[in-house]
DNA sequence: CGTCTATTTGAATGTACTCAAAAGCGGTGG
DNA sequence: CCACCGCTTTTGAGTACATTCAAATAGACG
């Protein structure tokens, strides 16, 4: 079951035995069922969470009630508000679950003693954080350059396991579009694809 | 001159003198004229820029020739195609300056010697990079969630400096709507403030 | 099987874009 | 110092991409 973090950790940093050792005895199991929530508007994000297994959304709820998805996360993801994660205060997303999921806790208190007591954790979570950086700012460019079909596009062949598994509700939010027209640019797919 | 970074940087971490010697020895002054490329498409971005004096714009050349502003960097920030600067593969975006700009240089391989001479700079840029991270997350939502009139209201509160000192057309990019829509919400909106 | 949610389809609407042209502004050179 | 050139901003008419609202259809789950 820690396994799978161990292996994550293992792409980026070496660790010793004892490291890992430490780092486990920071972590904390939780189930969440699907449609449960992991965190509400105006809480504090106190945890970051690895997920194992299953599937959370975060996401923004508009004046109008409208849902905006930031990020997906399954296997093998960190998943966090990180805006409330690492200044401690309130935020404004909401993070649940699609599917029954299983993650791993890491709270920001612990995360930072870690970073303390082994600095390659800093260098762990500094190459996660780039990494993440980076793959939001290809966002940004794409939602300003590319029309919806070639977001979809993109989408459908970065995150193949995401067209698989979510609701197509999801995926319009998270492209910024309607699931209506979502639908119709599927439709129109059909017939110009060869 | 260099006062300006060394400012920057007590405001995340603590360092001793040698420590403060050992970073500068590492930077390399340069100025930009106006105009001028920092950085073009297809090129590894060899340096992350911090700006002394003057702005920095980076920017996406679309397939229409159309660009697109990711950021603009002005004093007492930092600039790169993150993408490329922290894998040192061939990038996809532009770097220049809109005003006669003072930059000091790091290196990737000069940063990476700093992470492992001095834990501390690691720390320094993770939380540079959670920063910009929230800060893009923010942006997703906002380019999600938000008409352009709205999302111009918010730039000019969050940042007036860059209202001053920008044209229209480069602001316009940034929020991802053509310069004549630009003038008309901002024609819009003398006549429905009060 | 029935209920609830997700998806599709269509017509009317709206936000933002395109293209074209005029007006404003700033820098530069005569 | 003023005239001119280039670039930015404004204005307007026609258009396109995407939304809204409504209703029908299909799927999933208990």
């Amino acid at each position: 079951m820690s396994e799978l973090i161990l292996k994550n950790i293992a792409k980026h940093i070496a660790i010793t035995a004892p490291q890992q050792e430490l780092f486990l005895s920071l972590l904390e199991p939780k189930k969440i069922k699907k449609r449960q929530y992991f965190l509400q508007e105006g809480e504090v994000c106190k945890n970051s969470a690895f997920v194992i297994s299953g599937c959370l959304r975060s996401y923004f709820a508009d004046s109008n009630g409208f849902e905006h998805i930031l990020q997906f996360a399954m296997e093998d993801w960190w998943m966090a508000d990180m805006m409330s994660y690492t200044t401690q205060k309130p935020g404004n997303l909401f993070i649940d679950a699609l599917e029954d999921t299983e993650v791993l806790l890491l709270s920001r208190d612990n995360q930072l003693k870690l970073f303390d007591q082994c600095p390659s954790f800093e260098r762990y979570f500094r190459v996660i954080t780039e990494n993440g950086l980076v793959s939001h700012q290809r966002r940004v460019l794409e939602n300003l350059s590319l029309p919806a079909m070639e977001r979809y596009k993109i989408f459908a062949k970065r995150y193949p396991a995401f067209i698989q598994r979510l609701p197509q509700t999801q995926i319009a939010s998270y492209l910024g579009i309607t699931p209506e027209f979502l639908s119709k640019i599927r439709h129109q797919m059909m017939y110009q694809k060869p």
